[in-house]
DNA sequence: TTGTAAGCGTTATCAA
DNA sequence: TTGATAACGCTTACAA
């Protein structure tokens, strides 16, 4: 019903046969060239374009890759979500996006995406469990996975993501210049193991140069509201004289509602009496009303370097790269 | 090299036919039930299950529908994004991501979508040139074309959005009701005919009660820059006494730009001074600093209503549906 | 350079 | 209910 027009046909109308056809339509072609504008004269004719699927099932490669991602709310995603999937199509390849949620986990993803052959599955900034791990141990086999964005869980599958220590390094470095001498953390979700060692770096950058952080602050998700509701509880619950002069935000997100809260509900000038520092540089944190100092992602080399692992032009090793720290007044 | 088990694996294992086993995977089977037993358990055993590709090459249907964008630096789209994988995974399809750019334009992205046998093609809030259609009426069998949250170019692509002329409608009643008497438009692209008609309505709802629109501000663009730009090059060109009491804006992002700079550089007070509306409703619409009315478009029905069409639950045709407006303290 | 045969893993159809 | 044959449209040998 949908394309009547195969390699037969156009065989039929160039008067050669149907693999001089195919051939035409494939890369080390060995074709007499008259006989190959036979070919593409008749291709044009009938709007014959090689079927892809039926490649597909014969070589066992379907220029898919799956992308998993659980979080929708983040804008710093979609900017990796637009770079990959322009990036992956310069390379022939399509991006297959799924969504996680409590209908559809990890597992069902993974096992759909294995039923439909893709040739890759790419964890977006998304942690899985170990029921899975028993699946891929098991002689299912399971597209390659690969982790972007987070530490990977298992050693064979390969993760790549911003260096959080040399990042931390770099902020704590930035603001101990600036005389910054009372830091925070505000991090977002508990689990440290799964987290991205953002929190750990930081206490241990500062603690190499003889500072004790302050607190901890948990905001328990990475949500505008949750950052916004920490850093109101935190404050209310501190005497000015105990507070913080700069604090860390996991992200942007949390960044953006928690500096809300202290300038327009507690009168605080951002960065007199509190200075801020995010992570991502999400659009939002260029905006004049936040001018947010936040460290940049290295997010064209992280895609480059997944890409370059699924199609095989690099070795499959975890890599963290070096992002970049972005100086605004809001430091 | 990855699915290595068949149904032919299975059937040998539970010594049955490998059509049993086929039947056994499929919805009307008829399969004794002894057998059918034996069948999962062999397969479970060897962790068989059935290979969509080639479900696919043999009943021409992919279960997989391309979705095209064209800007990712909306938030709105995310969120349509996000319900839009969601439902239809809950209806067993997948969602290709087809990121259209000056290298990958809508005629290449149709074309690829169709090689790779995709089941539909959702042109998202996109809209594609003439060049396309020649194409189409050509002989060439392209997958079927749906446009979402945009006016369709053509009377056999159904498109799907929000009732504007209801919307303007509700708005307009809502700013009367208000007292405000000098409204202004502030758009994004010029081409009207592409556009979504917000400004048309807009003028006529007005007109309807005898009140003239006082300017239409161009932004030549949607995101927050061009409408800070636009609003700065507007106010700075005219006196106070001209100026609008209340200005709509084609959407929350040039909303959010224009209010901005009114507020900050202009040193305006929202809504006394100046009052705003936006549309679509993003996330930072309903934020402290912003408190944006607006107009939130009905996405769960309008996704439900394309992927119904896509299902052949609905009949094909284009569907105007009415959304919401959220008032907030903007006006 | 060209043609042939076998196969990819499923579905559709029809006969048993 | 079951089994067999013929697609689906292409690729990958290998032979001519």
């Amino acid at each position: 019903m949908r394309k009547v027009v195969t390699a037969k046909d156009v065989a039929d109308l160039a008067g050669v046969s149907k693999w001089i056809v195919i051939r035409t339509f494939r890369e080390g072609a060995s074709v007499s060239s008259e006989k190959r504008v036979k070919v593409e004269e008749a291709a044009k004719v009938l709007n014959y374009r090689p079927n892809l699927l039926a490649r597909s099932l014969a070589t066992n490669r379907t220029q898919q890759i799956g992308i998993l991602v659980d979080d929708f709310s983040n804008p710093y995603k979609w900017s990796f979500l637009e770079r990959f999937t322009e990036e992956a199509q310069e390379r022939g390849l399509v991006t297959v996006l799924i969504n996680l949620n409590s209908n559809f986990n990890h597992v069902s993803a993974v096992l759909d995406a294995a039923q439909r052959q893709l040739d890759a599955i790419v964890l977006f900034d998304t942690a899985f469990r170990d029921e899975i791990i028993k699946d891929m141990q098991m002689g299912e086999h399971l597209p390659p996975l690969y982790v972007l964005a987070r530490e990977g869980q298992f050693p064979d599958v390969p993760s790549v993501l911003c260096d959080s220590e040399q990042a931390m390094k770099e902020i704590v470095e930035h603001l101990a210049g600036k005389g910054y001498k009372r830091p925070a953390f505000l991090s977002g979700t508990e689990t440290l193991q799964l987290g991205l060692g953002r929190a750990l770096y930081f206490q241990q950058s500062w603690a190499s140069r003889n500072v004790g952080v302050v607190a901890t602050i948990m905001a328990g998700s990475y949500r505008v509201e949750s950052g916004a509701d920490a850093m109101r509880c935190f404050l209310n619950r501190t005497p000015a004289m105990l507070r913080p002069d700069i604090i860390m935000c996991e992200n942007d997100v949390l960044a953006v509602g928690a500096m809300d809260v202290a300038r327009s509900e507690f009168g605080m000038r951002v960065p007199q009496d509190m200075a801020f520092v995010g992570f991502d540089n999400i659009p939002l944190a260029a905006a004049p009303s936040y001018a947010l100092t936040t460290y940049e992602q290295p997010r064209d080399q992280m895609i480059g370097r997944i890409l370059d692992m699924i199609g095989g032009q690099a070795t499959k090793h975890s890599t963290r790269l070096r992002g970049r720290l972005i100086e605004r007044s809001s430091t």
